[in-house]
Parts: C-alpha cells; structure tokens; sequence
DNA sequence: TCTTGGATAGAAAGCGCTTGCTGCATGGGT
DNA sequence: ACCCATGCAGCAAGCGCTTTCTATCCAAGA
C-alpha cells in the first residue's frame, strides 16, 4: 500500500537502519551504498512518514507562529519575516522545518488550545506575536503553559510581546510605550492641546502600553486629560470610524485624534473628512505601525513604524537557535516616529 | 520524565486502551471509569502525544492551508475565513484540528515542498489558494503532487485557484476574466478609450485572466490596444507605482489605469499624484479585489469585490467535509463591481 | 438453574521510524 | 605478524498510542 523505510531498504539491499541514516545524514554512510539509498528512494516515491519520525526520535520539525489576527498585515508582516528565517521549505538544506501559523483570533481560549495542540505535537519552536491579554487566570495558564513547553525543551520566543518572566521564553518586546509617548509629543509640539484617543481592546498589554505613552507625554506638558477624549474599541477601520464620530460628538474642539494603530487611524479620517473637517487643518490624526498603506493615504499618516520584519526575523533565528538570545532574555525594539501630512499645526 | 498513557492508565487504575478510549470517545466506557480517567488526566496534566497518535490511528489532525504572501491581507482574509470553518481550536468540540498556514511566497518549490511536508505528516487536508504558476514541469510536478495527496485519503481543495483536471481536488475558482471585463467595460462605458493596464508576475493564471477579461473588454467595444498600455510588475503597492510612471512615460495621453489588484492601484495612486495629475479628473485608477483599506483611499477604489472570506470558510467546510462538493468538483464564484471615487468620466 | 448475550475492560500486536550497541572488515602502528 | 583504532552496516529494542480480539461480569431469558 504505502512505501516504507523497510521497502525502500529491500530495494536497495541494505538495512532500513541505513536508509534512516541516509535520509537524516547524520551518520556515516559509504557514498557508494548512499546513492544506492537514494535511487531507491526516488524509484518507489518514497515519503517519510513524518509522526512514525517524530515519534522515534522525540522531536518534531514543527514550529508554531501564533498570530492575534491573520486578516491583518501587522501580524501577516511579522509572521512571513519569522516564516522566513525558520526556512520552512527553502531554507537552507538539512533542517527543514514546518513553520505553521496559527490563527488565534485574539481568544485566550484558543490561544492556550494551539499551544496545547503544539505541545502535543512537540513543536520545535513556538514564536507567539502580538500583545498578550491582561487577564490573571488566563494569563497564569499561558505561562505555566510556556513553563512546559521550554521544560520539555521547546524554544519559546515572544515577539512584540511583554516578557513572560520564570517560563524561559525569549522576549522581543516593542516599546509601545515610548512610541506612544513620543507620538504625542510631537502632536503636542506642534501646538495641539486637546488630543482625543482612540485606544485598542482593553485587556490588552499593546493598548495600555500605548495609552500610558500618550498619557505621559500629556502629562509631562501639563496637560490635564479630559475623560471623554479617551474612547475604546477594537483595532480595526471600524472601530475607528466610529471611535472618531464618538469623540467628535463629545468635544467638537478637539484639535487631534491619536489612533491605537493606523487602521484605527483609516477609519478615523474617514469619519473625519465625512464630518467636513479637513485633515491636517482642522484636525490631526496620528496612527501606530506604519503598515504599507498608511504612507498612501491621504495625506499621508503620521505614525510609529515599528520594525515588524526585522524582529520577527530576529525571533525566528532566536527560534531556530541561530542567533543568541539577548541577554536576561529580554530586549526592547523601538519604534520610529514617522512624521507625515497628517499631523500639522492646530487651528486657531 | 513526561507524561504518558500508560502513567494514567495507572493511576485510575485501568488500562492504557481505557484511557485511549475515553480521550478519543468512540468506544463505550462506563462514565464511571471515564470520570475516573479524566481526573487522573487532570491530575497528571497529561498531554496525548501527537506523533505517536498519528502513528498508531494513521490519521493527523493537521489541515494545511497554502498561500502565496501571508503579508498581504488577500491571502490573510481567505487563510483567516478557512480557519474558522477548520475549527482549529474553538471550533465545536471533538475534532480538534491544528490548521496551519504555510507560506510558498508565491515559489514553486516552496510549494512543493510544503505539500510534500504535508503529505509526509498525513495532513487531513490541504487547502490551496491563489493563483498558480503556469509552468509547465512544475504544474504537472504539483498536480502529481496533489493526486497522491488525493489518494492517500487527503482532502484536498483549491480556493481561488484554476481547478487541477485529474487530481481528484476540489476547485473553487475566483472568475477573474469575468471581473476584469466588466470592470474594463465600466470603464469604457464611463468613456475611456485609452487605458493602461499594471499586470501582476507573468506567468500566474490570476494575472492572465484578469488581464484576458481587460483585453475582452477591450475587444469587445471595438478598442485596439497599443502594446505600450500593458506593464507588467509584482502584486504590490512599489510595482504599481513604478508601473504607472512607466506608463506615463510610455503614453502621457492614456485617461484610465487599470491595476492588478488594489495594492497595486494604491501605488499607482501616489504615481499618479506626484505627477500631478488628479484622480479622476485626470485619470481614472481601478483596482481589484477590494481590499478593506480600498474604500479609504482617496478617492476610493473603484474595483471588483471578491467575497475571500465567504470562498474561504466554504473551501475549509469543504475541506472539512462539512459541505457538498460543488458537481463535478468545480465552481466559479464570481466578483462584483464596486464602482467608487476613483473613476469617472475622461478629461476632454 | 443454566444458557445467552450485551456491556465493558484488558492483553497484545503492531504503526514506521530512530539509535545504541554489536559485528566485521580494513589498514596503519610497532 | 599482531593488535587496535577506525569506518561502515545491521540487529533489535523501543517511542507512545490505537485497535482487534478475547475475557469477564451480570442481567435476563428459557
């Protein structure tokens, strides 16, 4: 029915230990008997059986790339510059792995299900994206849960997330913070005082991070908040949009709108440029990211970029055991802020 | 050191094939025991190794999920959709699947290799999407790829993708002839007479049958093209920018930029722009696909709205087995103009 | 009371591969 | 000429789970 390893031996004359070794290359075999192997190989299409190996040798080749939301090019950056180090098919020979992303639709409940199903299938590496969900129950399972994917020697990598500290996961964490701190600095550099923020799903590490910067950048000017210039939603066009008219209709006088990211951004000049108000003139509009498009919007966003393909190349290495981990584990990528026609000077 | 069956088994008291049975649930066992099992799982934080499952059942639960670019929300949205309807965890309880997106970044022999990788893991299934290369060796080498697959007991289904004769696969395909016509002739019906077209990478069925579509239209209307409206370029924002000024180059007088997809048009947008030249007094700009962003460039996308994510979710009930085949294995689903901001009437 | 059969649980044979250890040449050192 | 590294191939013991077949128990039928 389906050819095996003892097949292929036959044909080759040799012993199914042999062929093993050939495929894996990691022993000593005669080029004479080797060639012999792999004619047999390619006459009988032979296909590893990938569980019956694993289960052999205790490892797998597959590494898991957890994504909040794979519709959205923040995480599918990301997770095609890891996808690429890992080498998937096309890396370099020998180590070819499987490099899975799992979509976890920004759930606790299937975050912890795909890392059970990766612990199950013993993943060589797990690389989990995106902002971690600030509940304490779930949170305490995702970490005893990482605790046991590196006990049982899976290498576990956070990138753009906060360090999970005692469970052995490397952490490439993004300085959303600071960001957000000098994003509305420069708002308010350029004059603004009254700054409305559309802040992403609460519970979310990402979106208190980047509030507690453009807080503080107010704070640091004396600018006293006003609770209604804050509104919530999630981190997409719509939310935006209707963030935006929420603000609009709170405090007309608004002079700026600061977006948790620039699709909230998207959506908040939508509502804007609907509201008849012009964009820098009447009103700012500053984005997080700087994914592709924000640069052709129009005018262009004001943004942070965040380093997506770099870290998630640098995670994927650290992954694959290619790079050295930095030092205690933890690193900070910061962002850079890109100024753009969508910020300008207040009116009045 | 880890877990295993047998440490169960043990620990209620039973034997390993009762454990087995009550995790998997498809033997009879007296909820007694079944109680007591589940406990000693809960107590020994017992996690089922996959391989070893794989092996012995000689099934997996994985369901692979190919796309070209996981960074461009196109391929994000139908991998997404897929997902869902795979169940992944947080689908209904039971057949839990671990549905993994690989990435080919659109190269033939990622392709095959990741088939490959998944035919040597057993997957359940395997979902395709996209357009494929029309290369001849390598077409034939996937297609014998995908009749193993078919044959192993693989499920395997095309989204967005010609339908493979033979395979045994099941195709649902995107009529992007069709789309690409009706979106030229609104544009001809609008008045245009000279229009450039931005193509994506040769060689992909996507690019040639939107383009047929365009030249039909074309046809149709009694229009002959110039060799010089027609620049062909990669699926992405840089392309459709640098395309767009080659096109002005070649013909200042064309009225109408017909793109590959709206990544494309967006670039082809800011071309236009820095060239001074306003859309759509100028030149009338169309996309493809319609993209979320799409409708918040400005002016918007005029363009063919592909329903990605509803062909997804059918393509992972397929893939599931969830759904009826469409007959003879094939469906065409169709695009929808979207007519918007971006054209209008002809200058002149 | 003895038989019969339904309902459960267990024994054991693999699933296809990896790998530690053994076996056997070969060739150089002394 | 003898011995021992050295190089290469095979044996066989699992890896942890599923599943067929068999054994057991108990209630119901004869």
């Amino acid at each position: 029915m389906t050819v095996t390893l003892a097949d292929v031996a036959a044909r080759a004359q040799v012993s199914p230990a042999t062929v093993s070794r050939v495929l894996n290359g990691n022993y000593p075999v005669a080029a004479s008997t080797r060639e012999r192997v792999l004619k047999a190989v390619d006459e009988l299409d032979y296909v590893l059986n990938g569980p019956a190996s694993a289960l052999a040798a205790a490892t797998s080749d597959l590494v898991g790339i957890l994504v909040n939301d794979i519709a959205d090019p923040f995480f599918g950056i990301m997770a095609s510059a890891i996808q690429a180090e890992i080498g998937g098919p096309g890396g370099r020979a020998g180590g070819e792995r499987l490099a899975v992303v799992c979509n976890t639709g920004g759930s606790p409940e299937r975050e912890l299900t795909y890392l059970t199903l990766l612990q199950r299938q013993r993943a060589a590496a797990v690389v989990l994206t995106g902002g971690a969900v600030e509940n304490e129950p779930h949170a305490a399972a995702v970490a005893s849960k990482l605790r046991k994917l590196t006990e049982a020697g899976t290498r576990v990598v956070l990138c753009g997330r906060p360090p999970a500290p005692d469970t052995g996961a490397i952490a490439l964490t993004f300085d959303n913070r600071g960001g957000g701190q000098r994003l509305t600095e420069h708002l308010i550099g350029l004059g603004h005082r009254r700054l409305g923020y559309i802040a992403g799903p609460e519970e979310r590490t990402t979106t208190r991070h980047r509030l507690e910067g453009h807080r503080a950048a107010l704070a640091a000017a004396g600018i006293e908040e006003d609770p209604r210039w804050t509104v919530w939603g999630r981190y997409d066009r719509q939310a935006g949009y209707e963030a935006t008219l929420e603000l609009l209709r709170r405090d007309p006088s608004l002079t700026a709108v600061v977006a948790a990211n620039d699709s909230v951004a998207l959506g908040a000049c939508a509502a804007l440029r609907e509201s008849g108000l012009r964009i820098p003139a009447d009103v700012s509009v500053a984005g997080f990211d700087d994914l592709p498009f924000s640069v052709d919007a129009v005018p262009a966003l004001t943004t942070v970029r965040l380093p997506l393909a770099e870290a998630g190349a640098r995670a994927g290495r650290i992954a694959m055991g290619r790079e050295e981990p930095p030092p205690g584990g933890i690193a900070t990528v910061r962002g850079e802020l890109m100024v753009r026609g969508s910020s300008g000077v207040p009116r009045g």
